[in-house]
DNA sequence: GCGGACTGCTTACCT
DNA sequence: ACAGGTAAGCAGTCCGCG
């Protein structure tokens, strides 16, 4: 294994040895800008040799920003007294007034002079595109995408572009709904053209990512976590795993007569100069580093101690800087123990999963929601099925052979995250890079609006479009509609009344990819949607419902170009392409990877447009999208009742119909597919549904047995163990009904179950555990019960002020605060487990209640009934004429039958 | 002084 | 730290009421 890509020159990252070979294939996966060059820097990865080269720009490319015509004077007084900035004039494309403007390109030394300064050019002018991280321009300005593969040649990188086998690209013709598709490349910017594009693109072969997952462990004082600020803490061990197995535990000496037997990765060292430069050994050999938290603690931690003299006790030598393998940008950050910046690797990248796994998009769409905690145990116990190791009192009184066990195993799971699944997670980063067209290490760490904002970004420079500013967005207009709920900017998707009772044979219809397809369909875009013609805004047919806002029809936007031709790729030609059992298992691998990938990015391309930090936030886009969203789900409701199809319920991009024939079903998607232009497909069928009164709230078992049940209380992870317990016991019943008639007989069963839990509870059979409400708290816990009043009051000096009240607290925070006073540590994401009692505040934290009789047997009868109610209101419906009497509550009524 | 109607806050969920 | 819509429970306020 060579070393020779490591760089020894301190925190600088320079062309020497290291540089990329010529003619060899290798795989952009990130850039950063190199504030001692004043140059970009991109890192290579060269699946051969497993290592990453970099390569300093030799382009003398330089970072800038925009202004228009009308500022000229201004940017010409400006570069008078600075003459460090260069003005250029040139051409580019204004989406906004649909016309070819001049503008003044401002050319700069480094990227501090654009932005980020309060001397910088974008405080002096109105600027564009001065917001732009240089790193990323530079990738848009040379069409480098991450996630593909470059070659060099002398002083330049040339594209290498994979072949792609012409029988999953013939497909194309056979999936893609379109006559006459154009698959070579053409300079004219069409829907062919993206097709194209992106085909080639996402169908690169994937590598595999030679890394290594560190841990460390530091000596801590009960209830104070050890901070990089201080780093007065002992590091008392290392753990490494690596993806080609290598595993490995540092730990440092602290008894020397113990006696118990290590594991074989073990090795004990004697003293902390030697654990940290053994560990930064290891990891020279990985050019990618995976951490849990290594951002914010384990990587700056070790940068900060390494350079503190009480690692070497007897010499007071500390390591130096450039033999110190990370980056950290700014230590001061540190130091005022301000949030960590992302941290850096000298010789490679480093990747923080417990920033990925936080990723909203990634938690649901990419994993499902299959985890709720964002804890390393919480992520291992759901994706890996396995979880850190079990320990009684303070981790500093562990022995040193269990500390390395423990230690050890953290780094294995945190590799695990990143390898289960046939490494899913790294493909998929790969796979986000390609669309975002961002570096790997940032769509690791960015959220799904920098991804489409990377992705419209590109385009933008590709085809010579000015980014525009948020103000010319803005000034687009605002909604038109009335959200339902306050304090929210437009209304959203619609929801249909569910028709109370259980239904037998129920077919659910979709939408696929309703938002998507309305934006591809309906051309929306920030540059259509109240476009600057007049001839659109005055014609009849260009007027979207139930709003007032107007599309263009003399051109194509850019957003629904793009999110259009990824919709059509992923729903007709990717999802297609991973159930095709004529291609070999690692390609229909790929193309699953490919899907949910785009899936994200789908999902959220709505969502993004009603967003204030999406920097082409565009509210009418947004409003639009919705609003023919309800327009779609209408009119297929009118039609429905048309052909005699009973419509029982339906939320937002689904319908649910009751006993339709084939025949119908087909109809009426024949009919959305033609006149609408959407795919309406069956999502699935019910054997029965049962639906409460309430909206987002029902129970359906499938054609095999499966119960789906949604939005019930029963379900929902807050409830008490108990309750959910007893709910599941019941759907294990309504599991095995199959017609009205099996009904009777389930519902004495359910009565029965009722019967035993309640009275479990009343006799205090239940254990205090099984009784916790467990509830999440969302926010830092001092900043409950702050409210600002709207009136300003008066202070003495006669200044306004903003008048603070404080109001009660939720349950749980009192309960929190309690945990508190005992000495517990209360952290935003915590989840607080209580129990309902008759004395003090009515609640105590489940670990403090030392008397049963405490409990208040009252508040849990009632959360049962609730609980229960909107399963037994629905199932009552049916059979009220059985029991012949009014039911006061159905619970009631079963406690009243028992009697 | 008390209860019901109401609002606001918070959480968890659905699409 | 992508959107809006719905449900539920609790805390507090307003208002009527011989």
């Amino acid at each position: 294994m060579t070393q020779e890509y490591f760089i020894k020159d301190e925190n600088k990252l320079s062309n020497n040895i290291s540089d990329l070979p010529e003619n060899k294939n290798v795989i952009l996966l990130s850039a950063i800008y190199s504030g001692e060059d004043q140059k970009v820097l991109l890192k290579f990865y060269d699946p051969d040799l497993e290592v990453i080269y970099f390569w300093k720009d030799r382009t003398n490319h330089k970072p800038y920003c925009y202004t228009k015509i009308e500022y000229k004077e201004k940017a010409e007084e400006i570069i008078k007294k600075e003459p460090k900035y260069n003005i250029l004039p040139t051409k580019k494309n204004d989406l906004i007034s649909d016309k070819e403007i001049d503008v003044i390109k401002i050319v700069a030394p480094d990227p501090l002079s654009i932005g980020g300064t309060d001397n910088s050019i974008r405080e002096k002018i109105t600027a564009w595109e001065a917001d732009i991280k240089y790193h990323e321009n530079y990738l848009y300005d040379n069409a480098l995408i991450p996630g593909t593969y470059y070659y060099r040649k002398n002083d330049n990188i040339y594209q290498y572009k994979y072949e792609i086998d012409p029988k999953i690209r013939n497909k194309l013709y056979e999936l893609i709904d379109n006559n006459n598709l154009d698959l070579l490349d053409t300079k004219t910017i069409n829907y062919n053209y993206y097709i194209s594009q992106w085909v080639n693109l996402l169908n690169q072969p994937i590598p595999d990512l030679k890394r290594i997952a560190i841990d460390i462990e530091v000596e801590s004082e009960e209830g104070r976590i050890p901070h990089p600020r201080d780093h007065d803490k002992t590091v008392t061990a290392i753990g490494l795993a690596g993806s080609d197995g290598f595993r490995k535990v540092y730990v440092l000496n602290k008894d020397s007569n113990e006696k118990n037997a290590f594991i074989s990765e073990a090795e004990v060292v004697e003293t902390e100069k030697e654990l940290i430069l053994a560990a930064f050994k290891d990891i020279k050999n990985y050019p990618i580093i995976i951490t849990f938290n290594g951002d914010d603690f384990d990587l700056p931690y070790l940068y900060m101690r390494a350079q503190d003299p009480r690692i070497d006790p007897l010499n007071k030598e500390i390591i130096k800087k450039e033999d110190i393998p990370i980056v950290v940008k700014r230590d001061t950050f540190i130091k005022r123990g301000m949030q960590a910046e992302p941290v850096n690797l000298k010789h490679g990248i480093h990747i923080d999963l417990f920033r990925t796994f936080q990723n909203r998009s990634i938690q649901i769409y990419a994993f499902n929601h299959k985890y709720a905690e964002y804890t390393l145990n919480a992520i291992s116990e759901s994706l890996l099925n396995d979880h850190k190791i079990e320990f009684e009192g303070d981790i500093s009184d562990l022995p040193i052979h269990k500390l390395a066990e423990y230690c050890l195993k953290d780094a294995d799971l945190t590799l695990g995250l990143s390898t289960f699944n046939d490494n899913l997670l790294m493909k998929l980063l790969i796979v986000i890079s390609r669309i975002s067209h961002l570096p790997i290490d940032d769509v690791s760490r960015f959220g799904v609006n920098q991804w489409i904002r990377g992705m419209l970004y590109f385009e933008h420079r590709q085809n010579n479009f000015l980014i525009p500013r948020r103000d010319e967005l803005i000034s687009k207009g605002v909604s038109s509609t009335t959200a339902i709920i306050k304090e929210k900017k437009y209304r959203g998707g619609l929801v249909v009344e569910p028709k109370l009772g259980i239904h037998f044979n129920v077919v659910v219809v979709d939408f696929a990819s309703l938002y998507p397809s309305i934006i591809k369909v309906h051309n929306l875009s920030y540059e259509t949607v109240n476009c600057s013609h007049l001839s659109c805004k005055n014609d009849p047919e260009q007027q979207i419902p139930e709003t007032t806002h107007w599309i263009c029809k003399r051109r194509r936007g850019l957003t629904s170009l793009l999110i259009g031709s990824l919709r059509d790729l992923r729903v007709r030609y990717y999802k297609q392409l991973s159930k095709d059992k004529t291609t070999t298992t690692d390609y229909r691998q790929l193309y699953e990877v490919i899907s949910q990938a785009i899936k994200v990015i789908l999902n959220a391309s709505y969502g993004v447009m009603g967003a204030e930090i999406f920097p082409l936030y565009c509210l009418p886009v947004a409003d639009a999208t919705a609003a023919i969203g309800r327009v779609t789900t209408t009119r297929t409701i009118e039609k429905c009742k048309q052909i005699g199809i009973e419509v029982i319920y339906g939320d937002t991009d689904s319908l649910f119909l009751k006993n339709p024939s084939s025949a119908k079903v087909k109809e009426i998607s024949e009919w959305a597919r033609t006149q609408l232009e959407v795919d309406l497909e069956i999502d699935k069928t019910y054997r029965y549904v049962v639906f409460s009164d309430l909206k987002k709230n029902y129970l359906g078992v499938l054609e095999d047995g499966t119960v789906d049940v949604k939005g019930l209380t029963g379900k929902k992870s807050h409830t008490p163990p108990f309750i959910r317990k007893a709910f599941y016991k019941i759907l294990e019943i309504l599991k095995e009904v199959n017609s009205e008639k099996d009904f009777q007989k389930a519902k004495e069963n359910i009565k029965k179950i009722i019967r035993i839990y309640a009275n479990d509870l009343e006799t205090g059979k239940i254990h205090p555990s099984e009784l916790s409400f467990n509830v999440m708290v969302n926010k830092s816990p001092d900043r409950y019960g702050e409210k600002t009043n709207n009136s300003k009051v008066k202070s003495i000096d006669g200044k306004n002020i903003d008048f603070i009240t404080y109001k009660g607290l939720p349950q749980h925070i009192k309960a929190a605060m309690l945990l508190h006073q005992s000495g517990r540590e209360i952290k935003a994401g915590d989840i607080i487990s209580y129990v309902k009692t008759k004395t003090n505040d009515g609640v105590k934290p489940v670990d403090l209640l030392r008397n049963i009789n405490e409990i208040d047997t009252e508040k849990y009868l009632e959360a049962m009934e609730s609980t229960f109610d909107q399963l037994l209101s629905a199932l009552n419906y049916n059979f009220q004429s059985i029991l012949g009497k009014d039911r006061q509550s159905n619970l009631d009524e079963l406690f009243w039958s028992k009697k």
